[in-house]
DNA sequence: TCAAGATTTAAACCCGTATTCAAAAACAAG
DNA sequence: CTTGTTTTTGAATACGGGTTTAAATCTTGA
């Protein structure tokens, strides 16, 4: 073993090469922009990864596995099915424009078309997001915090499809809609879905 | 003027370019590829354009152009608001995983976040299609076929955002979320947003 | 300190890219 | 058919891509 553990180098690698996806595009991206990111040559890149596809499938991979560990954790302490709700919705959502999380998957769109690792990705992880949604509807409906207009089901699917679309229209920087517009819009829905009135903490 | 007039050989080019995006992607794409799917050479290619970003551009914009003008034209002759509102939600979803129109739009939506123009484009789109929508839920509204829930601005946008997340979920191949389930899920909004059933017409 | 091993570099390789340009081909009009 | 113009080709250019490899450097353990 020497200074760095293998797999760490390959982490660091990881994110080197999210930080070059984001600005050159998944099918943009070279090795020399990922070198530079990681302070190598591209040479070296190469001596720790057999080549650059197979490091951009681990660098989205790890990204999407980040994003949604992320969200999990936010809502880790809460017991207010609500008050979960609201806080999943936010996070669901990027912070602006240049959000690093949500540029990295936005990325996959198109490619996941042409792409069949990168559709399996996205699919896994709409799945799971839709899951998460779907243990915080059933919860809430058992409580009777919510009552349920539809299937939690689809009321989840639709809550995750509404994350993504405007996760799209904030990274394309539209002049309206916000991370707070995207919000209140997709709480919109929530509210006549659950009945809740899903007071925003703030 | 020979056989075929400038803007005609420029719109063979457009359509063969927007082939060629869908092939390869909006980042993928080469003048070579374009050219093979217009049967020309790279030069030739080159001669009726200055180069090839400015043909991608004028590819996405014209097929976002008949897009738009489609889903118009689908509901033009229709009275009844709901009618044109289930047509409508149809209409925004590509019919299949390889539908054309919707692969392409899909190419921009990472490039959006990279190229103003493109992001641009996006936007545009995206705000005209949320008028289309408001248009018709407005006069629902003002006919009583319609009670809706919210503001129309927001029923519409975020009837345009399921379209748009769920024409993601059906070109990456969703195993379980084809046309006609989507469909399903936007109408369970839609019926809870206006309180008209809705019923799909097979 | 020294030797063995791991890591990085720099250069070479080959392939493909966009773009330019002169020559060839196709075409329209006289 | 011939002339003049438009269009297309094919080669040349110059650059950048991923990948390989030998040599150089760095790190560790003895």
């Amino acid at each position: 073993m020497t200074r760095k553990s293998r797999t760490d180098r390959r982490v660091d690698l990881i994110d080197a090469a999210r930080r070059a996806i984001i600005r050159h595009g998944t099918e943009g991206v070279g090795l020399n922009h990922v070198a530079e990111e990681a302070g190598l040559t591209s040479g070296a890149v190469l001596y720790h990864y057999p080549n650059l596809s197979e490091l951009l499938v681990d660098a989205h991979h790890a990204g999407m596995e980040r994003f949604y560990e992320l969200r999990l954790k936010r809502i880790s302490g809460m017991r207010d099915p609500a008050e979960k709700l609201v806080v999943t919705i936010r996070s669901g959502l990027p912070h602006g424009p240049d959000d690093p999380d949500v540029r990295l998957l936005n990325e996959l769109g198109g490619a996941a078309a042409r792409n069949r690792m990168y559709a399996l990705l996205l699919t896994t992880l709409y799945d799971r997001q839709v899951a998460m949604y779907q243990s915080i509807l059933e919860t809430g409906g058992a409580l009777g915090t919510f009552t349920l207009t539809d299937d939690s089901l689809v009321i989840a699917r639709n809550l995750v499809a509404l994350e993504d679309a405007y996760g799209y229209r904030i990274t394309a920087r539209h002049p309206v809609i916000g991370p707070d517009e995207a919000v209140d819009l997709i709480l919109a829905y929530a509210r006549t879905a659950t009945g809740n009135p899903l007071k925003t903490s703030h």
